[in-house]
DNA sequence: ATCCAGGAAAACG
DNA sequence: CGTTTTCATGGA
């Protein structure tokens, strides 16, 4: 099997960059092995110390993938601007923001709202086993994301099966717009912070929280810096005494705290919140 | 039973 | 216009 080493002073973590929360199609064997599936590829892959073992994917891939490409010493220095976040720089030494395929994270992040990790993930996971490709792996059926036309091809009735809730018809209307559109991606990722932020907005079931997202996972925008229940609660605690600890985010909020973030972490401000969100149960 | 979870749409005043 | 209510689901 391909083995990838990994620059000694470019610093990595497998297990943090995958459990982190803001992959969902990503499980991990107690053996250590990582199974994964993304686009239409099955990728198995485990870290020992500075060698990356995997197949599924060519190395250029997996280096595109994980952001190893990425000087992580330098993005976290950029926003080492404090002791709170000094503390979770220090103990999430590794974590990486990975490159999502736009239009699965797009759908993931719909699926997101009002909820937590463990059901999302299972909602993903109904939605390729029904619409997908399948893929084999070692005795193993996994499936594929389906595109937006499979999505768009279907109804309602026939998505109540995902366990979604009132997401199914914000996915639905969603996928329709995306499939009729051939050049939704490159027209995201052709604009600037702001513009492409109104535009995810546009389409179904995407608010603020989801558009930052996938801002920040699939387009690397990393200015993007998205605000939920956790981050708003750290923020509140250790940045902005003057919000509370009240538990619902008004539109002000929300722009109050990323505009705060902006500023005080600069243009990586996502993936400050990113650090922020990992060591969020300590 | 009650509350909460990587919120956003719809209704309200 | 900004603010409150509702929404479906499962775990604690």
């Amino acid at each position: 099997m391909p083995v990838l080493s990994l620059d000694q002073n470019q610093p990595f973590s497998l297990d943090l960059t995958l459990s982190c929360g803001q992959v969902f199609r990503w499980d991990r064997e107690p053996d250590g092995w990582w199974y994964g599936v993304v686009g239409s590829r099955v990728i198995k892959v485990r870290q020992d110390g500075t060698s990356l073992t995997f197949k599924g994917a060519p190395p250029s891939f997996i280096r595109q993938y994980f952001s190893l490409d990425m000087d992580l010493d330098a993005v976290t220095a950029s926003f080492d601007r404090d002791p709170f976040i000094h503390d979770a720089i220090v103990r999430c030494r590794g974590l990486r923001i990975v490159r999502q395929p736009a239009w699965e994270c797009l759908i993931s992040y719909i699926c997101a709202t009002n909820s937590n990790i463990p059901m999302i993930r299972r909602r993903i996971s109904h939605i390729a086993q029904t619409y997908g490709n399948p893929l084999e792996c070692e005795g193993r059926t996994y499936f594929a994301f389906p595109g937006p036309a499979s999505l768009a091809a279907t109804c309602t009735s026939a998505l109540s099966g995902c366990k979604l809730g009132y997401r199914s018809p914000y996915v639905l209307k969603t996928a329709c717009d995306i499939a009729d559109e051939e050049g939704w991606h490159d027209s995201i990722a052709s604009l600037p912070y702001e513009q492409a932020r109104s535009a995810l907005m546009k389409l179904r079931g995407v608010g603020p929280k989801a558009a930052d997202c996938i801002l920040l996972f699939a387009f690397q925008n990393y200015e993007a810096f998205p605000v939920d229940v956790w981050i708003r609660r750290i923020m509140g605690e250790h940045y902005i005494k003057t919000l509370g600890s009240g538990s619902s985010l008004t539109g002000w909020e929300y722009d109050t705290i990323r505009r705060f973030a902006q500023k005080h972490f600069g243009e990586f401000c996502g993936y400050a919140q990113e650090y922020l969100f990992a060591s969020r149960l300590d």
